[in-house]
RNA sequence: GCGCCCGUAGCUCAACUGGAUAGAGCAUCGGCCUUCUAAGCCGAGGGUUGCAGGUUCGAGUCCUGCCGGGCGCGCCA
């Protein structure tokens, strides 16, 4: 509806440059809006406004020259001028009523577009360490990223969903360690557990599968494991110098074959769990992209070759330096340290170059908010490499705060006192959790209440939407037993007898919805296509109460029934977006 | 201290990205069950959009300065 419109207006804004009211070369975009109130008809447009002063005349007076020269349409009832030059539009009955039909003929298709014209995108989310099972806070990225990978593939982008494995670094030999130490244990070996290791149960039950394959072939004895180390926290001592050693320990005592297959042990076993954990939760990827992968193919050195050759690297106090302050970033940061070994943002800017060099047109990242300062000198980075920083957007999360009962619940990564995306998904279910997390704008903090998301009462927005849906359904059953059908095309044939409020209210929302999609799949918001739902599902249960749908008059019961299973399908389709379930009964 | 994000109804949030009289849901108050699901509906009250300037036909939205909250500021990942 929308476009067509749109394109009646620039046909008119044509006419004025060819009568030379306008200049010829001026550009000026048709801004076309749903209007809020039914007087202001149902579309209206600021065009007069916006090009008052370059035609130098009154907004009013553009309005009255805009309409004279826009062609008649059937989609057209009645143009207004309002207020200080709006052009108001009123849709035809016959426009108004297509709708249905379009719905139903479209089925899952409806709200599809080709607005993206199969432009490739990446979108990298979630992403977080293999060191332990995802918690709550991973799982806004989750059903952020998916809704927004989703909504931009819905509106015509050729999507590319990635998680980027961080299988390197400290952090995983501090894993492989821990799931080394609490082998021991298991092996009756005694010592104090390193302050800085993973203590999560997960670390144990990974040590007992490795007790399980090999017995007690991977152990020493506890004088040998604690020789000559320093002390760790507990003993007066610096935990991170003290796991550092413990790894180095581990790696000389197990020799790099088995210490190799301890780690691959603990990532795989983690990683499985983590695709196994968002796969549940209706998150899906192309591709699990391996951080160790651009070492061993050469990518992080390739990367900062290329950074060198540009003159932008140098060298001070044993470490190589990446000049980002070039770029706008705060300071230089280093990309290899004097122990020779590469940092994690070295890896950070091969993995971008990647990106870039495989093709997108655009790159998406979804990081949580804590890693804001890390944005400018990633895209310092690009522009250090001759790449178009404009093309990389990073999308922050906000963090998610949990209450229950009212009371915020308390979390800590370090002590493992965490609730975990699993946990949170088997309280609350899929569906709650997937809509409370994108319910709000990304940058914006979450109050997630657990009991609302559990309740199963209209106040649960989820519910509320869900139910809508189920009604429909339960319609249909109700039909069945009263021993009435449904002729679709008598339906269809009547469509005019749709004359009540409601039906009009509920013809605007189904209208509205390809818009929406594009509107959120541009602004990369899925919150308002959450919003778009509780409206829709608001519209129908107001409709429901308000009148009866399996009336005796077959014609107005027909079309009732088209129109209900259009609401159906939209609230289906809104849903899938969202990565919800559309039940046929709750 | 510096940087980024956020301040909208009692609470949680919207506001089509600069449009007309700032809207929903909770909560509060008043009504409604012999009906396709009351797991619901109808109605009412509630606002100096943190404060002060500025930009223009028009500002919750843009710019500046304050005030308050969150996050970040490692040769960690």
């Amino acid at each position: 509806m929308k476009p067509q419109l749109q394109a009646l207006l620039e046909q008119s804004l044509q006419a004025l440059k060819q009568t030379g009211a306008l200049n010829e070369g001026h550009h000026v975009e048709v801004q076309l809006t749903r209007t809020r109130d039914k007087a202001h008809g149902d579309f209206a447009t600021n065009l007069a406004m916006q090009l008052a002063k370059p035609m130098g005349s009154k907004p009013r007076d553009v309005a009255q020259t805009l309409i004279d020269h826009l062609p008649e349409s059937p989609l057209v009832d009645k143009v207004e001028i309002a207020g200080p030059g709006f052009i108001n539009l009123f849709i035809s009955e016959t426009a108004r009523l297509a709708v249905i039909t379009q719905v139903l003929d479209s089925g899952e298709a409806y709200g599809r577009s080709h607005l993206g014209e199969g432009k490739r995108v990446q979108v990298e989310f979630v992403s977080a360490n293999p060191t332990g099972p995802l918690h709550v806070g991973h799982g806004r990225g989750a059903a952020y990223g998916a809704a927004v990978a989703d909504l931009l593939e819905t509106v015509g982008f050729d999507v590319h969903r990635e998680y980027y494995v961080n299988d390197a670094g400290r952090q995983m030999d501090i894993l492989a360690t821990s799931v080394w130490l609490r082998y021991l244990e298991r092996c009756g070996v005694e010592f104090h557990f390193p302050a800085n290791g993973y203590r999560g149960d997960y670390v144990r039950d990974i040590a007992d599968t490795l007790f399980q394959e090999h017995g007690n072939d991977y152990a020493i004895s506890a004088e040998v494991l604690m020789n000559d180390l320093p002390a760790d926290e507990p003993d007066g001592g610096d935990k991170e110098i003290f796991i550092d050693a413990m790894v180095a320990r581990a790696q000389e005592a197990l020799g790099e074959n088995r210490y190799r297959y301890v780690f691959e042990l603990g990532l795989n076993s983690i990683l499985d769990d983590i695709r196994e954990d968002l796969g549940e939760f209706g998150v899906h990827y192309d591709t699990w992209y391996s951080e160790r992968s651009l070492t061993e193919k050469g990518s992080v050195n390739r990367a900062l070759e290329t950074l060198r050759n540009n003159g932008q690297i140098y060298e001070k106090d044993g470490a190589l330096w990446f000049r980002s302050t070039e770029y706008g970033d705060e300071k230089d940061r280093v990309v290899q340290r004097d122990n020779g070994q590469t940092t994690y943002f070295a890896s950070d800017i091969a993995y971008h170059m990647e990106k870039f060099e495989r093709g997108y047109d655009r790159v998406i990242d979804v990081w949580g908010a804590d890693h804001h300062g890390y944005v400018p000198r990633v895209k310092a980075a690009l522009q250090a490499l001759g790449q178009d920083d404009a093309r990389l957007d990073v999308l922050l999360v906000q963090f998610a705060i949990l209450y229950r009962s009212g009371e915020r619940v308390q979390m800590s990564t370090r002590s493992g006192s965490f609730v975990t995306l699993r946990e949170l998904r088997d309280e609350v279910g899929k569906d709650a959790a997937r809509f409370f997390y994108v319910m709000r704008r990304c940058e914006q903090h979450l109050d997630f209440d657990l009991d609302l998301a559990k309740s199963e009462s209209a106040d649960n927005p989820v519910y509320y939407i869900q139910y809508a849906h189920a009604r429909v359904c339960s319609v249909l059953r109700q039909m069945q037993a009263k021993g009435l059908s449904h002729d679709p095309a008598n339906g269809q044939a009547h469509l005019a007898r749709l004359t009540e409020d409601h039906e009009a209210a509920l013809l605007g929302g189904l209208a509205h919805y390809p818009e929406l999609v594009e509107a959120a799949a541009l602004a990369e918001e899925p919150h308002q296509v959450a919003n778009y739902l509780r409206d829709l599902a608001n519209d129908f249960h107001t409709y429901y109460n308000a009148h009866q749908f399996l009336v005796d008059d077959a014609d107005l019961r027909d079309a009732r029934l088209n129109l209900i299973l259009a609401v159906r399908q939209v609230l289906a389709n809104g849903l899938r977006l969202l990565g919800v379930s559309a039940p046929e009964e709750m």
